[in-house]
DNA sequence: ATAACATGTGTTAGTGGCTAACATTCAGGA
DNA sequence: TCCTGAATGTTAGCCACTAACACATGTTAT
């Protein structure tokens, strides 16, 4: 059997895929703190180290997206003539657009964990400091500035609010409402807002 | 000498007081995650089990801030006819305005090892969506609204998150500039953001 | 004043997240 | 087939944090 040249790459990968799962069943069963990561790894059959050299930390088994260097490609390709804002905002619903499909129950499960642990709702408040960041340079290179400035910061900032606030209703209504509806809605408000 | 009926009380408020001055002597000079709670405990002469009983965690000694319901308050009684953002806008402003004077210099080091240190800021980050909750409340019963409408959430966020840039802003500028300027200028770009 | 009580603190013995050091196994190339 | 290196296991330990119980010191009532 002359396997493909790639069996333990595939292996580690099936190792880390089968102690997520396990995770993410254990979370939803007991609860995050009641859940060890001695119990996660036990359950995938592996032992705790191995729990954390594929996950850096008890939380990054829930919280890690890697949406981010998509978001951003899509905000870099919006037509210059958009403002900041717009671009974040279509750049947003074309991301989801691709992403819902096949992403949806995973997105609501662990947006949901999210909501309800202090612990996780910390973490990605701070992954949310990341994406802010990031933003606010695919804004400053799409307006071919050296640096960002204060005025992009604020509106990078305002925009990753609406979006996660749209997120944050979509989760809380059980995922039942039309995500990009509310996107759509959260973005008009910001426009709307002074008026 | 009949002591004051409160000397238990003062002993317990220097205790913390000292706890807390400890605390963010060591931070500063050695860094937060280099500093230990016993370290910590041990310099202002009491044990680990003492910290914990002021401090529920390590890091509520540094981003624990008491702002919120002052500004819950002063958006409450905000005029009525004020559109929602401006009305967290010059509550934002007045609250500063009455903090500043005694408080730049506390404000200003605890946001610094806050912006450096990433499990503060993650905590601090929760910490925020506890804010972003008591301002869409605020806002939600100036209007004499039962709950909190999306618009009102989106709109809370935004605002927070203007105001959160101004402050980081300040701190990273080691608090040379106007805070308050800042403020304004943040709440001026979300104004103005749409055109 | 003295007894009774309440409360802040210390001690001790844990649990659980997380890391370092070293041993082991096993896939893939020479 | 042997050899190298990557993935994992074992062990021992640090540190944040908690529970249980003991102690000592203000406070209150008698």
């Amino acid at each position: 059997m002359t396997a493909a040249p790639n069996r333990r790459e595939a292996k580690k990968a099936a190792t880390r895929r089968s102690v997520q799962e396990h995770a993410l069943r254990l979370f939803l069963a007991h609860g995050y703190d009641a859940t060890t990561v001695e119990q996660i790894a036990t359950a995938a059959g592996v032992s705790h180290m191995t729990f954390f050299r594929h996950f850096p930390t008890k939380e990054s088994v829930v919280d890690t997206d890697d949406y981010d260097p998509m978001l951003a490609e899509l905000i870099r390709t919006r037509p210059a003539t958009e403002d900041p804002v717009t671009a974040i905002h279509h750049a947003a619903t074309t991301g989801l657009a691709a992403i819902l499909p096949a992403d949806r129950e995973a997105l609501l499960i662990r947006s949901r964990l999210i909501l309800e642990t202090p612990a996780l709702r910390a973490r990605q408040a701070d992954n949310e400091h990341a994406t802010r960041v990031l933003l606010a340079d695919a804004l400053t290179a799409r307006a071919g500035l050296a640096a960002p400035s204060f005025t992009l910061e604020v509106l990078a900032a305002a925009s990753l609010a609406a979006l996660t606030t749209a997120v944050t209703t979509w989760t809380r209504r059980g995922g039942d409402a039309d995500l990009v509806a509310l996107v759509n809605e959260a973005f008009r408000v910001l426009h709307e807002a002074p008026r």
